[in-house]
DNA sequence: TAAACTACTGAACGTGCGTTCAACGTCACC
DNA sequence: GGTGACGTTGAACGCACGTTCAGTAGTTTA
């Protein structure tokens, strides 16, 4: 899970992965079958963290528009790293948990602007495409506003440095009161985590 | 240029380049040095084209926030593909390229912000960076936005369809007047290129 | 005309990889 | 105590890769 976004999958050995687990090339085989079925039980077991966590945000109502936001905070960095990998190398898994998590997005902005939270749009499914690609693309270059900011994103304390430039620029999305009111909620999210 | 983001660098061989080229694997080592030495020469080609267009659009002053946006229509399909591939790789030639479009996104920001078309931010920089690596971020993950909305966002056809939600999306950062103005230059330019 | 250079080939080399497999120890169960 | 299943090893296999190199043909230079 470490080695595959760091190193690519090719230029990751199956030796190099028995030996961090202590153990010998061939167990590594004798479990996972081949090289390519450790890599989709990776996916598995990421895409499935990622659902629970997913599914335990949204249980709270602690749902805004991105939804993805909200959850960013309690998905660790590996995880969301191995995530956006396997988006960018379009895994079979990571695409379906990308489509499944533009659904849920489009079924709480729809929500969100029948209650007058969230401005309406002419092409609400489009949006919410686009928003879902710009949040997780940005996860996919973490690096880079890592060395621009001196902050990564991946993790909660860069989560909670750049949330406010986040509501900034999603800003017109949101109805007035309805965007102090996240605002709020965020930053008392960001202060258990970085306390001021 | 066109098999590296499709395939990964280890699993194009100088094999299948020199057979696209109709060429011998030698005469590929003889050019370029390495495979290595080729992905360079790639990166150098794609930086220095997206370097001209970028360059072009900014002596157009057709120049808003973001300005990468503007870019984007005039920059080919695959020439974004590599760039986008580059970034999250972690090229270096990618790499100093992104730095250099927060900088100049930065400046002409700040231009816009003391011109009342853009709104002020606490931290400037960050919201920039931020920006950038959405914008980027979600050309690297174009193959799911095409995916989920039927139109490629790499393809001058995706981004004049795509437009309209991206300026919804970022509308909280721009002046009014000064969003119906932009608002209308794009629609201009979305004719151009998708006639309705 | 001779020499040097350049583009290019195709066979060969060595390496490191994923994968296989026979063998071994350790349990649980009958 | 015997038997089978399981986790594990390490040596070995075969393959595909990046790279090398001697050689050829055509072109430029002197």
């Amino acid at each position: 899970m470490s080695r595959f976004p760091r190193d690519g999958f090719a230029a990751t050995t199956i030796r190099a992965i028995a030996h961090d687990a202590g153990v010998s090339p061939g167990l590594v085989v004798h479990h996972f079958g081949s090289k390519d079925g450790l890599r989709q039980a990776c996916d598995r077991y990421v895409v499935g963290k990622f659902r629970e966590t997913k599914l335990a945000a949204m249980e709270e109502e602690n749902v805004t528009n991105p939804g993805f936001a909200a959850t960013a905070f309690q998905v660790s960095g590996p995880l969301l790293r191995y995530f956006g990998w396997a988006l960018v190398r379009g895994h079979s898994a990571a695409d379906e948990l990308f489509d499944e998590m533009v659904r849920e997005g489009l079924e709480i902005t729809r929500t969100a602007v029948d209650k007058g939270m969230v401005k309406d749009s002419a092409d609400i499914e489009t949006r919410t495409t686009v928003q879902m690609a710009l949040m997780l693309g940005m996860t996919a270059l973490h690096s880079h506003v890592e060395r621009n900011t001196g902050v990564d994103p991946l993790t909660p304390e860069g989560m909670a440095r750049l949330t406010p430039s986040l509501l900034e620029i999603f800003s017109g999305l949101f109805d007035e009161d309805f965007l102090a009111r996240i605002a709020e909620t965020y930053r008392a999210g960001a202060e258990a985590i970085v306390p001021a």
